[in-house]
DNA sequence: TTGAGTTATGCATACGATTGCATAGAGAAT
DNA sequence: ATTCTCTATGCAATCGTATGCATAACTCAA
């Protein structure tokens, strides 16, 4: 790595914060550090005089007191932060909705004034040491969004931490996600609408829950009308094959509803690089809703999941469950389509 | 908000993890409390037979124990833990660019084992709370984007917390950001050896450290080639003023480096409804390299700040200052050209 | 002027892990 | 038998805050 440092202007860095305690402030004072801990958090039921109240007050100030997260966490044994747990391969540059599904999550984490704490991990890292990592305390409560159910869902379930999967629907745990059906029926409508028939559906070939409830509910529309599916492969890395499998049915779909954004958008450069007008050649609808159509040449016809919508959801029923109520197993948000210039 | 929710199935959740302790393990098996304490983490020094360090070994396994990071953050004095300060305004869902910070910064803590706090505050918290916030002993350190040097830079650098700006040199703080000057220059030698004289700059019309630093380095270029700048604001929301500006310029630029690739695609967007082809009519370079071309329709031509480098940078530096070491002040990390469809 | 009721405050413990120091017991050496 | 060295383990303090309970001082009515 060659980095241009300039080496004159150094900082010189003792790593020691000399953190001023409740204590001090007491010693300083000549009263009890119980007498410093109530007036600064105004605990109800403890009067103190106007006096002792203000000398605690100003001397609070003056030494820049900020009471230790870290201790008060131990002693009320909840540390006001929410972990996410998220896999490797989301780092993928190509999982925009990831940064999505962050940014909606600390949006309603700061509404409720708590942190958001990002557990990753690499592909590697073993069950067990991401139990123990989650399991720690570090944290309240646990957002997860998990490829599929599997030992890991089972383990945190077992392990007690209050947990919200996302996203994805997964059978060990409460789950908050985007009603996948009524998003592709949405699309189909909207498509039909338009005189669409030869509708083709672009499938995820990841293990991926979501994906797999959306190309199920496209198949049953199809049936439900005496229309004969269309599925054809879509990697987000090689959407030029897609393009070939759809050429090569007959008769041709005339539209394609892609099981994301991202790969309708690989698919839609596929187009422009194939010639293939959109839409009047191929109409083109993605799913997720999570890239701003400003960054895009052409707005993207794409169901909305509502990102924010679910990360609300979730935290909500996190914070039900720390106070011990009951939540729904499954909660479904309804999606929106928002239509752009690929239909 | 209206939620299809499945009112049979419902998970009664007691809010109460029961976290076993070391204690408990001492207690069950007739040893210390410290005896489990050092024979699971292999405290150097200590010996313990094997018939004990078994028992323990096993028994925690049984209990499922894992350390309370709580109770080893508050007596080690340290957490292992990164916080990340960005402004609120950074949830704007076209700042991309946060996005890969966070996936960096996230990626380089992962590998130092370390975990990445996100403190986020809206734009109407005082900088007397966010500085608590921040002091409050949950981080070890700091890693900040700032627009600018301000009160909130000195704080933090008075709080004594280790701390290192990122993108934004920031006066008060160590800093790691990309060396702007020489983005702008391989952007701009790359256009000229395309024989694009008449180069103009679509300037940043908020106050963002780099973004000025971008816009300079291109007028001292410019002067530096005895050739007169040409400087039109562009503010993302509305770039078919920028594109106006451009052309009522006279004689008429060939060739436009964007402040950020954001603004680039939402001005190549203006050109492709209005009429402009680009690169024939005009030449486009952005400036970050965050967004993965396959989004895009058109490859864009762009100075990749390596966002990966300056987080493994940054983060590096804050070891160093957590281990009393001094670090440089300022620290560039150099870009890289990223050549396109757009020039 | 004594007991009841307030007001204002302190003592001491708990949260769970880490760690310096002490020490009991087993051999070994003198 | 006495001293000495290990080996293996325990005791107790500490990190900084929160909180149940006790209590001193003061007011007030009887």
């Amino acid at each position: 790595m060659h980095n241009s440092i300039d080496p004159d202007i150094n900082k010189p860095h003792n790593g020691t914060i000399t953190k001023t305690t409740s204590r001090q402030i007491a010693d300083r004072l000549g009263v009890s550090q119980a007498t410093v801990s109530r007036v600064l958090r105004n605990v109800p039921g403890y009067q103190y005089s106007a006096k002792t109240r203000g000398r605690i007050l100003e001397e609070a100030e003056r030494m820049g007191y900020r009471p230790n997260a870290v201790a008060s966490s131990l002693r009320e044994g909840r540390t006001h932060v929410i972990g996410f747990h998220n896999q490797h391969s989301e780092l993928d540059p190509l999982n925009i909705f990831m940064a999505e599904v962050i940014r909606s999550l600390q949006q309603t984490c700061l509404e409720i004034h708590h942190l958001l704490l990002l557990h990753n991990f690499a592909p590697d890292v073993s069950i067990p040491h991401r139990l123990a990592e989650l399991t720690c305390g570090r944290i309240d409560a646990l957002v997860v969004h998990l490829q599929e159910n599997g030992p890991l869902a089972e383990g945190i379930a077992l392990s007690g931490l209050p947990t919200v999967a996302i996203a994805n629907r997964v059978a060990s745990l409460p789950s908050v996600g985007c009603d996948e059906a009524a998003g592709i029926r949405l699309a189909m409508e909207h498509l039909i609408a338009h005189g669409h028939e030869r509708i083709a559906f672009a499938y995820s070939t990841y293990p991926l829950e979501a994906a797999k409830a959306r190309h199920e509910a496209y198949i049953t529309e199809m049936e439900h009308r005496g229309w004969k599916p269309v599925s054809v492969p879509c990697s987000n890395h090689d959407t030029d094959t897609t393009l070939q499998a759809l050429h090569s049915q007959s008769p041709q779909p005339t539209a394609v509803c892609c099981w994301n954004d991202v790969s309708a958008l690989c698919l839609l450069r596929a187009c422009n690089r194939a010639g293939v007008s959109v839409p009047d050649d191929l109409a083109i609808v993605g799913f997720d809703g999570v890239l701003d159509n400003r960054l895009l040449q052409r707005n993207l016809t794409t169901v909305d999941v509502q990102w924010a919508r679910i990360s609300d959801t979730a935290v909500e029923l996190l914070m039900r469950m720390l106070r011990g109520e009951s939540v729904p197993w499954v909660t479904n948000v309804l999606p929106k389509l928002r239509i752009g210039e690929t239909t």
